[in-house]
DNA sequence: TTGCATCTAATAACTCTTCTAATTAGAACT
DNA sequence: AGTTCTAATTAGAAGAGTTATTAGATGCAA
């Protein structure tokens, strides 16, 4: 992935390495805050505007994908190959699910499109309650 | 819907009555911020809090339900039945897709869930460019 | 090494949303 | 109808998240 940066015409700064390298073995979808959280000790210099002007610079070369998953803070996500997402209602965390057939070639289900409208991806989005927080109260409203 | 207020226990104000009437027959999932301005002609003292407040009301008793589909501003649907939705990567319209099989009882397509996982919705959304904007400018970036 | 374009840091500004305190207004109950 | 209780509204400020601005530093190619 950092060999990728040199080829959409990024420049390899030490910051953008450290963000990318916290976000490629991430799999709980951080939000600019918490990679700036994490990344400050060892980069104590490094600006909070740093952060979203390199995770915007990924999203443009399509090394990341930026999530709306939920209100609030956006999540970025290294997995740019088509997947769907489990989110829960109660703490916000995500996890990756892998979805057969969900690619572009899928709108056979979800039919009457707009007129005009073109397809680029599709999402899943699963909405529940994870396992710890149905643990810690399991007769708590769904939301 | 403005029926059910008093089912969830809300009290029947001027200003829920026009958010729910202004929201009721609209398609086009307006946020809080247009919602506002909309109603400020009609209802020039209310304030930005209520609109908040009164959206905030009704998603608790399931009468609208908000939804994340772009970073930025929350919209709020008024079909609270499971559809999926068409959002437009240019100007960010969005636009109800009917879904067969899009309720709870498609877990199956989306295996791997994390363990312990309940689902309660699965949301399905189709990205892409809308009819007006590629006709705008049919060679653009996807975004 | 020199020059230029890009990148970074710092900060301000902006958008969206929530909170607080005081007032007002529905709904229920005489 | 009048009273009371509680919830809802208002206005403003504050908070979170994001983007824009500007000056200065840095990487990269010639």
């Amino acid at each position: 992935m950092l060999a990728r940066l040199g080829d959409a015409g990024l420049k390899r700064t030490p910051q953008r390495v450290a963000i990318v390298r916290e976000l490629a073995g991430d799999l709980t979808h951080p939000t600019a805050q918490e990679l700036f959280e994490r990344l400050r000790p060892s980069m104590p210099t490094m600006s909070f505007a740093t952060v979203y002007n390199t995770l915007d610079a990924l999203a443009r070369a399509r090394l990341i994908a930026p999530r709306a998953l939920s209100p609030g803070a956006t999540r970025f996500d290294p997995n740019v190959r088509p997947h769907g997402h489990a989110v829960c209602d109660r703490c916000g965390a995500v996890a990756d699910v892998a979805v057969q057939a969900d690619g572009e070639a899928t709108p056979e289900l979800g039919s009457d499109l707009p007129r005009g409208f073109t397809v680029h991806a599709v999402e899943r989005v699963f909405r529940g309650v994870c396992g710890a927080c149905a643990a810690v109260d399991p007769g708590a409203r769904p939301s």
